[in-house]
DNA sequence: TTTAAATGATACTAATATAGTATCAATAAG
DNA sequence: CTTATTGATACTATATTAGTATCATTTAAA
């Protein structure tokens, strides 16, 4: 079971390195050549995982010679839930579970909520870890 | 992103059917053929997957006429995670995360250690959720 | 002893999701 | 003007998930 797929994996290592530079080099603006150049991740992959990641205005993008990405919501404010979601959709663990006659969609059923608490916490958790702590 | 696949949910539409068979009508063991009859399932399918929990151990099968299949274990103590393990393999919530060289598997990671408690919890929490409990 | 109803096993196909490549257009610095 | 960048889109490859088909084996019961 794959919680993670590679577009949340490639864009959290991707900021990692961008919050790095920011932070220790002051160096705001980076292109996809420079990540891919530190890690080994296929370029065109990684460029369009950034463009998506501006499309969501949590980066914004320069076009042309010395272009690049950089953080338009600061690390600090962009947790991992919120990087699974722009890739994966919303996090929900109960999903495909029980649709059928067993199980109708009753408010009422118990253990629906019990997996949905347990879902909630994961992404109440999830929204508690930041960019700029993973970078860290 | 889907955390239970079809073969976990089919087994545990058809576990929660062959409990309360169990409880209400005293019937122990139940075929394939009965199960699908009332939800709408593929049938060979559905063989398979109770075939695999034949296989593990956790069902009886009984072959020939009025075979069929029946808990091994009773179901208050299988869970919906020892489901999950039998179809999806481990709960882990960590897995295919960061795995490059931003953040190698050093024990210090505070992150990884946060995702991993995540997880981890996740499976105690799914441990303790039954297919009796789900049936009621 | 024959038949029918069941699982056991395995091979195959279809559909979907994931991962990655290729290519050209648009932009902007120098 | 040239070069280095992102924007957009179409395509291919691979893996996973879902489902079908088929025949062998077993057993109860007519």
């Amino acid at each position: 079971m794959r919680f993670i797929t590679r577009d949340t994996d490639y864009a959290l290592r991707a900021m990692i390195l961008m919050a790095r530079a920011l932070r220790y080099k002051d160096k705001k603006v980076i292109s996809v050549e420079d990540i891919v150049s530190g890690e080994k991740l296929p370029k065109v992959f990684l460029r369009r995982i950034l463009q998506k990641l501006a499309e969501k205005k949590i980066l914004s993008s320069y076009k042309g010679k010395g272009g690049g990405f950089s953080f338009l919501i600061s690390p600090e404010k962009i947790s991992l839930a919120d990087v699974i979601k722009v890739f994966q959709g919303e996090i929900d663990l109960t999903n495909c579970f029980l649709k059928g006659k067993v199980c109708p969609n009753r408010p009422e059923c118990r253990v629906r909520e019990k997996i949905k608490a347990i879902s909630l916490r994961v992404v109440k958790d999830m929204d508690n870890i930041t960019i700029e702590e993973m970078s860290e």
